[in-house]
DNA sequence: AAGGATACCTGAATGC
DNA sequence: TGCATTCAGGTATCCT
């Protein structure tokens, strides 16, 4: 089967970092909105206005301006942001294409300045950051900065892992959860960011049934998925993040962590471990994937 | 209340 | 071959 997956919290790091990176310090020239149901509010509230950071919060990304707004995007499956590779000077624009929804124009004032050098191929001070997004589940909104939170998506957002989610906090919530603990993984209510991929390989990490009931987990358990998902989630980070098929960071490049999929989207293959099979059920709606001999 | 089903959408895989 | 059907999935929303 081929794989589909939305960039889950590693992913969205990655994208985050990279942004932070080419776009904070520039300025928004002009945006092209091409498919308008995935753009809310009005653009020309950021136009114009200085890029000042990029803050993550679970699978959603918030870009701040020097004027109090902000742009809140959500990728959802498979949305992609992508910065001109004319930006970089490392080649032409691969963008956009037919799945290029939102063209943010966008002016470095660094490039600006040094822009009779040999850093830009072109003599333009001006570059893009594109919006693809095959499915069109993603979204767009301007909003004002201190309103992001609440907006429905960032209000019932539960602790971000590797910061809020000590512990302790991720122990009670698993004594009170009824269902199964991959339901509780994946509820983004309850814990940020964590998507199929990393529930999955958390799971077989600590080498827990993913169709266990929550509140029947041991306190060992618990600890170990603790461990878990903290290590899945680095391991994410560290490798740029999984693009298996459609995630790529703000260079277009893909990242590495499809090469350490211990179970996800591995049905029928050995298990890495004790060589079974790889079986696949469905939860949910969604596609679980465990080793029946490791995961109890 | 909380869990389940459905809509959104298109590319890839499958069916005939 | 090629056309039609099925499937995947995060979140919002509706339903039970």
């Amino acid at each position: 089967m081929t794989a589909y997956f939305m960039p889950e919290l590693p992913e969205v790091e990655t994208i985050r970092r990279g942004l932070e990176t080419h776009i904070v310090g520039c300025t928004i020239e002009d945006i092209e909105i091409r498919l308008a149901k995935q753009f809310a509010g009005d653009p020309q509230l950021v136009i114009g206005s200085k890029i000042i950071a990029v803050r993550r919060f679970g699978k959603g990304l918030v870009i701040d301006l020097d004027n109090s707004y902000s742009i809140v995007i959500h990728l959802k499956m498979t949305g992609q942001l992508v910065v001109s590779r004319r930006l970089l000077t490392i080649g032409e624009d691969k963008y956009p294409n037919k799945w290029t929804h939102v063209i943010f124009k966008i002016k470095d004032q660094k490039l600006n300045i040094k822009n009779t050098n040999q850093r830009l191929k072109i003599n333009d001070p001006f570059s893009f950051l594109y919006y693809n997004d095959i499915r069109q589940f993603g979204w767009i909104k301007i909003v004002k900065a201190d309103e992001v939170n609440n907006l429905p998506f960032f209000k019932s957002l539960g602790l971000e892992p590797l910061k809020d989610l000590t512990i302790i906090r991720f122990g009670k919530m698993v004594k009170c959860f009824r269902s199964p603990i991959k339901s509780l993984l994946m509820d983004q209510g309850k814990i940020a960011g964590i998507g199929n991929i990393y529930a999955n390989d958390a799971l077989f990490a600590a080498k827990i049934h993913p169709n266990r009931q929550a509140q029947l987990l041991t306190q060992a358990e618990i600890k170990k998925l603790f461990k878990a998902i903290e290590g899945v989630l680095k391991k994410g980070i560290e490798t740029g993040g999984a693009s298996e098929w459609n995630y790529l960071n703000v260079l277009g490049e893909k990242g590495g962590y499809q090469n350490f999929f211990q179970v996800y989207n591995r049905e029928g293959e050995k298990c890495k471990h004790c060589s079974s099979l790889i079986e696949r059920i469905k939860m949910g709606g969604r596609g679980t994937f465990y080793c029946p001999v490791c995961q109890r």
